[in-house]
DNA sequence: TTGACATCTATACCCAGGTACAGGGTTACC
DNA sequence: GGTAACCCTGTACCTGGGTATAGATGTCAA
């Protein structure tokens, strides 16, 4: 009796761990067609596929919620341009964070700019709840003050 | 006796959760410096600063460990030009991390583009383990399928 | 002194996406 | 029929940054 996949094949072939493939059972994402007289799991070739599916659609940002929610949406084929709307929304989510790291990016350039020694001693905003653009603000107008090294 | 800050009132000052603050002393990061006879934490104003500059350097996507790190690194006086240093590092980290989520707008930008209707029976590229590009590549010479609708 | 609030410790729980046992039973090949 | 490799269930653990709860004290103003 060689005809079904077993978990090890599937894990292999899909490239992920047998303990990945029984969470994803538990979670509802990917069941066994078939058990064995002996409760061994049976798969078969679309199985593999469907994983494969799972690993891509996580690259592209979505959460195994997410990616749920979609097997279920095309299994009631109420899927019309369903795939394209979530795909702009994952987009804007991105930009979103995009711009976010942007933001810290601009900030840590300020803190590398400043070049306070120490953490502790560091006054060059750090500890300010303040945005930095704030601080500098500030700053100018003679609030806040200067660096205090080490 | 009401000289020194109690814990709700340095959680309030810093905007934080008084559980945080005790989780904060469980890491090491904010201690308090005195108890009362009773067992009750006393903080003084620098504490409140403390707390402040943790989030701070949270919000520069610093973690918790890295903030230890580098509150370690001061009181060893061991740390000229370290802050700096680290905010290049953290730099580059964000760099990488905005590439990364580029690379996956694009990828969904294609996603939306080729309109499949459905997750489970997307065959645009997405259950492929190649990148995207990889795919399109392949289509021009034949070898990939097209897409089967619904 | 009483009542309302604040604080204490210890422990468990939350999110996501798995990973790692322990202690068994099954399968495949020689 | 031995033995190595596989598979089963159930449960606990991991990361990171907290949050929640229980039951016992402490504090403070009227």
């Amino acid at each position: 009796m060689t005809d079904g996949l077993r978990i090890g094949d599937v894990a292999r072939s899909a490239g992920v761990n047998v303990q990945t493939l029984r969470y994803y059972e538990r979670r509802g994402l990917v069941v066994a067609a078939f058990r064995r007289h002996s409760g061994q799991r049976e798969y078969d070739e679309a199985d593999i596929g469907r994983v494969r599916l799972i690993k891509a659609a996580q690259r592209l940002g979505f959460t195994l919620a997410e990616i749920q929610e979609m097997f279920d949406l095309s299994a009631h084929r109420r899927g019309t341009g369903e795939l394209r709307a979530r795909a702009t929304t994952k987009i804007e989510e991105i930009d979103a964070r995009i711009a976010q790291l942007r933001a810290m990016r601009a900030d840590l350039t300020k803190v590398a700019a400043a070049d306070c020694d120490s953490l502790t001693n560091c006054t060059c905003g750090l500890a300010n709840p303040l945005s930095f653009a704030d601080v500098h603000a500030r700053r100018r107008q003679g609030v806040v003050r200067n660096h205090v090294l080490r």
